[in-house]
DNA sequence: GTCTATAAACAGATAGAC
DNA sequence: GTCTATCTGTTTATAGAC
């Protein structure tokens, strides 16, 4: 995985078409993007991703691994593997802290369009991309959240009811992403800057204080 | 746009490549899709797609007219329209059978999963396409769930608040679609059935009523 | 209206010069 | 490692027979 530093010629190529990949496939899709367009945003040429990929398949894959990388590098040690110990209220407060970060992150950086529209392009088709991408950062994700959510409401963390709330709750926070185009028009904003962010996130976040005062204690398995 | 009833083998043939490109179109997008696929698919010859619609791109449109066509017939005028009065409580009970049925049709019904995909992913690429499908599609179901969501936490069905916790409602139910292979996989579920279904709708709608119940009063604006 | 045959453009992969 | 030129297959659109 690690590449010489030395080769920065060729590093930065491979990186530059990596990068090209996230936005592209995720803009228009993979079918969609030419491995000749791949190569004029990347500035290099259509045979340098054969050369560093094996082809255009191979750069989709590596464009999944960049992207678990990243989120292990910003938020997977960070804040999701905070121990709240067994204090609900520090769960809902480091909850409030993972998820207002998440929030302001997708639905801000233009960047993080590309990356959701990715992650939820490959979701669909079973590949080797969706798995890397399901066990190295859907899944701790969800089982982060869960087991932080377990704690808020003092329920199984494994259990049944608290995975799917926690799916309701990451559905949202994607959805908001995803349909941003819809949520601008309907709302008659411009964009989504950080006055919009926080008005999304206090929407999201408001909601989950209120289910986990109700919730608490609902055990239902 | 009503065309001659007895046109019967051309209207098949109009009515068997609009099924085929929802469905492909849906479940592999648009560019990933050939009109040979396409013309396979529906039982006709390359040729029909540019005879009837004027070429691929055509088609996509045909689509997108037929799903909010379908959506008027299904859902339109029935449930959605239907006026609770002013009764907080009965305008909560309107959406819970909206929203239940919904969900039902949305996480079971296979045709519905190439629709939601097909609508997903032409939201985010502006489009003749997506205007359609807002105006006739998304924006009808937000306003009336707005107007709904309103009455029952008596507050205003226009103000941002509510829009924006109608799209974290209508978020869940289609993030529990798009993301179901995910869902499945961290459920150990083989496939969403009527049980399970209902356990997502029981999710969603509970987390809804006790929302209901707090927000009551809530007057941000 | 349907369908076959074909045209013109484009795709991804690769050979070989540098 | 980079890049140009080219090969092979596939794409959409269309012309013309039926």
């Amino acid at each position: 995985m690690a590449k010489d530093k030395t080769a920065s010629r060729s590093s930065k190529t491979r990186a530059a078409l990596v990068e090209a990949g996230i936005k592209l496939f995720g803009e228009r899709g993979f079918e969609a993007t030419s491995t000749r367009d791949l190569a004029a945003a990347a500035n290099a040429n259509v045979a340098s991703i054969a050369y560093h990929f094996g082809g255009k398949e191979g750069l989709r894959l590596a464009c999944a691994r960049a992207i678990v990388a990243r989120y292990h590098q910003i938020a997977g040690a960070a804040i999701l593997a905070s121990d709240p110990g067994e204090d609900s209220e520090a769960a809902m407060a480091v909850i409030e802290t993972a998820l207002g970060a998440m929030i302001r992150f997708l639905v801000t950086r233009p960047e993080a369009q590309d990356i959701a529209a990715f992650v939820v392009r490959e979701m669909t088709h079973p590949s080797p991309a969706v798995d890397l991408i399901y066990d190295e950062m859907a899944a701790p994700i969800h089982m982060a959240f869960c087991r932080l959510w377990g704690m808020a409401t003092d329920s199984d963390p494994e259990g049944e009811a608290t995975k799917l709330a926690v799916f309701a709750i990451i559905g949202q926070v994607i959805y908001f992403r995803l349909a941003q185009p819809i949520v601008l028009k309907r709302l008659d904003w411009d964009q989504v800057g950080p006055d919009e962010a926080d008005r999304i996130a206090a929407t999201i976040i408001g909601n989950l204080k209120k289910l986990a005062a109700t919730s608490k204690g609902d055990r239902d398995d």
